[in-house]
DNA sequence: ACCTTCGGGACACCCCGTTGCT
DNA sequence: AGCAACGGGGTGTCCCGAAGGT
């Protein structure tokens, strides 16, 4: 997840920002690239000088979120660090199920648009995403561990896959059966915690 | 899930055969509807006839596939009860999930394809299929409880959909990092039996 | 130089008439598809319904430009075999030359662009256009020598070769050095004559 | 045929070179400007300073293959002359044709490719490239004349037009039907002699 | 002089879906 | 039940220009 500093442009910025609105609009399929030339005033060889493919576009918006949400995260584990509070992990990672859970962000459109992609591109940047959301609940259950609120005993490793998994099946349960049989976040700690000690 | 009958329908049951054929092959971006001419033998007009949209036509496969399936799963059952043997929930259940793992799997490619879909028909189809599964997964539960094998404090509908959660998640996880962090279905099995008691 | 049948569709001999109508005018790179749409009526869809891409279109223009002038060819030597005056090929022959000098007669303009070219259709339209002037001079050579005109111990495959040698090279020159060195058609004759005997 | 001096500049040395190794590697129209800057390691900009188009780059690499075969030609003559053999020129003259029937030869898929050409300076520099072969073919016949392998009554101009006519109508029949009707230099000899004597 | 980054727009081709005829 | 003909939108490729840096 490297190379953020081409994020740094102002022109492909502004070509990300209409690129996710139009998204949020319309959807992946019918946000088509004339779409996009017509509300950044872009042509299409300005655009294609700053990616490869429409997918990749996609791609690349898809990582500058998970970046973003990371920055986000961050800090708000710094500041319940730091506040002396109770570190309150759920929520913070409650927000993050929730984020996950929402079919219109963006972001969620994105990576289910990405799945059934051939793209080699588009593949690496999935996998890095999946990976830095594992890496980042890993940081955070042994955080977790060494306030004590999470048993020693659990493996780290395997239970931040469960929670990537868990995350992954709420997000497509969302998609298939919006309004039915809500899952309560507090059910899938408990059913984790119980599984895992 | 109704309306099985068309299916009885040759011409139509060769043109979805060859559908699986290329999803398998090529996935189902790269499957154009030339490249189902070609290998059916049929022309457009006549594949219209049958389907309204490329998109149904992969619904539609899906559909299939999920109801062949419940076929093998229900003899399996049968199977199970009649033979007097202990019964073995958790073969057929991982013999399930086994499936949903596998990334070549038509049925799985195509499942992700139409998630990014707006198609009202398809959104239905997918709808269906998810509560099939549902549907199945209480009756299996329910079955379970009936022979003492998981407890009655159980809530049976709840289960049923954090299965399916969970099913959806493996099926992500192994398109997004396929060799990392196997999951066993052993461990499955354990945080199955854990989370049930 | 089969399946001239294609050529009986209204729509396609439209197509092609118009697509000669812009390479006579504006040569063949700078006509586009968008100005045979534009000429024709017709929709991207409808002529792609046609021909695979521009250069097959080219290609067939080309094949039927060489179909229509072997009419005339045949008819010319019939009118004057039957009418029982002096059999007079080089007459004949000349307005053939004369034809492949005219640099823009659109299929001496096709016949020069589609020569740089790696298609694979192309190629073999090049090759049978070759191979139909070719059997055309053979056939009028032997006619020729049944007359007395032409001595028997003229290698006639080898002299047709040469011709087609030679009408191809007075192309080029007419395109590269069109009003210098003219080469007046009697003196084709004399070396011709000169060259049978 | 002039300002060769632009052809010291090693950087515009190394474009031409790479341009002709993907000529030959994939042909005039399947080399891309993408496809020199890849390889070439320069910018479309620096390949701008150089050239005002691809045409104009194929253009300048035909003329500088023309005239480093001049030298060669040039030496072959001298050598000739001066060791006191024979003069022999249809060894001289036959490399200059055999060459031109390579149908891989860089220099050759250039030529056939700018036949089709609009651009001014591209007209200019194949007529250039016409006149000097014009200009060389008559040299050689001068020579070949003042040693009376020659007659003198041959009209010396006509004959190195008829050659360049021939040269060219080689590389066609070449192009279009590279393994049949295989035709012997001495054939043409003998019949270009026939013809004006 | 030499080279780069950014941007523009024409173009070819692909691909889905519709219509009317048999 | 099946098909040829047709429409037209969409993507990506490609050549090139402009502005500016070194």
């Amino acid at each position: 997840m490297a190379e953020a500093s081409v994020y740094k442009n102002p022109t492909f910025r502004h070509l990300l920002a209409v690129t996710e609105e139009l998204i949020s609009e319309k959807g992946c399929r019918s946000t088509t690239l004339k779409d996009i030339m017509d509300r950044t005033g872009l042509s299409k060889g300005a655009i294609y000088h700053y990616v490869d493919s429409k997918d990749e576009l996609f791609g690349l918006l898809l990582q500058s979120k998970v970046l973003e949400f990371n920055g986000q995260f961050e800090s708000a584990v710094d500041a319940a660090v730091n506040s002396g509070y109770e570190f309150s992990p759920f929520e913070v990672i409650g927000k993050n199920f929730a984020l996950r859970q929402d079919h219109q962000d963006a972001a969620n459109q994105i990576f289910v648009y990405l799945l059934s992609q051939e793209n080699e591109k588009v593949t690496k940047i999935l996998h890095d995403v999946y990976q830095f959301g594992k890496e980042k609940g890993i940081k955070w259950l042994r955080s977790g561990q060494e306030r004590g609120v999470i048993p020693s005993s659990v493996d780290i490793n395997k239970m931040a896959v469960l929670f990537m998994v868990f995350s992954y099946g709420l997000r497509m349960k969302n998609i298939l059966a919006p309004n039915e049989d809500t899952i309560e976040l507090r059910d899938i700690f408990k059913w984790l915690l119980k599984s895992l000690t």
